[in-house]
DNA sequence: CGTGAAACTGTTCACGA
DNA sequence: TCGTGAACAGTTTCACG
């Protein structure tokens, strides 16, 4: 028996024990075995199956995926480019641009700036003419590109539990 | 045969037609079966396990990660934090700052501020007292604090090839 | 890189708490 | 409703050529 919320954009979920640490596992290694964990945790790999395949289609798992290093594959720059769009276009302006190749992220934020995209580049070259074709564009009004020196961290994990 | 270079700070690779259509299907889901992919590339199974353990211990693939929608487990609020440190202590900073069971990113940057962390927080209040936590730290010289209204995108993946 | 075989794993389902 | 155990098909993994 657990209280409901329903005070968040997105509903939230209840979760028991096993769902926790499933979802701890899976966090750590995607590929992790199933019966493996089961056995760990003394119940049966249906079970786990069954609760994965549930926490998969409520959403609360997005995917599996391989996180790669991407200073090794070339992409040795990061940028943080901040823009002020104009309000009208701004759901507009940010759809496209969540679609563009480079981009990692993309944060509607308040203040000076309205949103903030972190995007990866193989060149300055490659920053440039994606810091050009965004001026290009009439919806916006300023933008602010800060280098990324040096990423200390990088990681969508966060400690849940 | 490839060119191999070497003017970034991590070492690129040379990768073949077979490592680097792996690494796009382990990116788009890293349970995939390397059987069936095995046999959609027409190689043994045995090699792509092969390409996926050396690009593993290459550091390419530096892990396999269940990807979860964080608002649904509670994480309503993204905060993007700059801070002005001092010069001396900036390494030391990032490293703590890194290990901060909230964050998600922290990046070294040029210009007016010095780190960019990007955050997950349950409510403004744990945000609040992150950030009193920071401002006690007397390497700060000053933050700077945007809340994300609106996670437009958050997806470690780019398009490599 | 491929083969082949052994070991392991995912997935399903009828049953029972 | 939900977990279980057993069963089978699918998969990984390894030594070797």
């Amino acid at each position: 028996m657990s209280i409901s919320m329903s005070d968040s954009k997105k509903r939230m979920v209840d979760l028991d024990a096993i769902d926790r640490r499933l979802l701890i596992e899976l966090t750590r290694d995607a590929r992790t075995s199933l019966r493996r964990l089961a056995e760990e945790m003394n119940v049966s790999p249906a079970t786990l199956h069954n609760r994965m395949t549930r926490m998969v289609q409520e959403g609360i798992i997005k995917s599996f995926v391989a996180l790669l290093d991407y200073s090794k594959l070339g992409f040795a720059l990061t940028g943080i480019i901040m823009a002020k769009v104009d309000g009208k276009h701004l759901v507009e302006f940010e759809k496209e641009i969540a679609n563009a190749d480079n981009v990692i992220a993309v944060y509607d934020v308040v203040g000076e700036y309205d949103v903030v995209i972190i995007a990866k580049f193989r060149s300055v070259e490659e920053l440039d003419s994606f810091l050009k074709q965004l001026l290009k564009n009439p919806k916006i009004e300023r933008t602010y590109t800060s280098i990324v020196l040096n990423v200390v961290k990088e990681d969508p994990r966060i400690r849940i539990f």
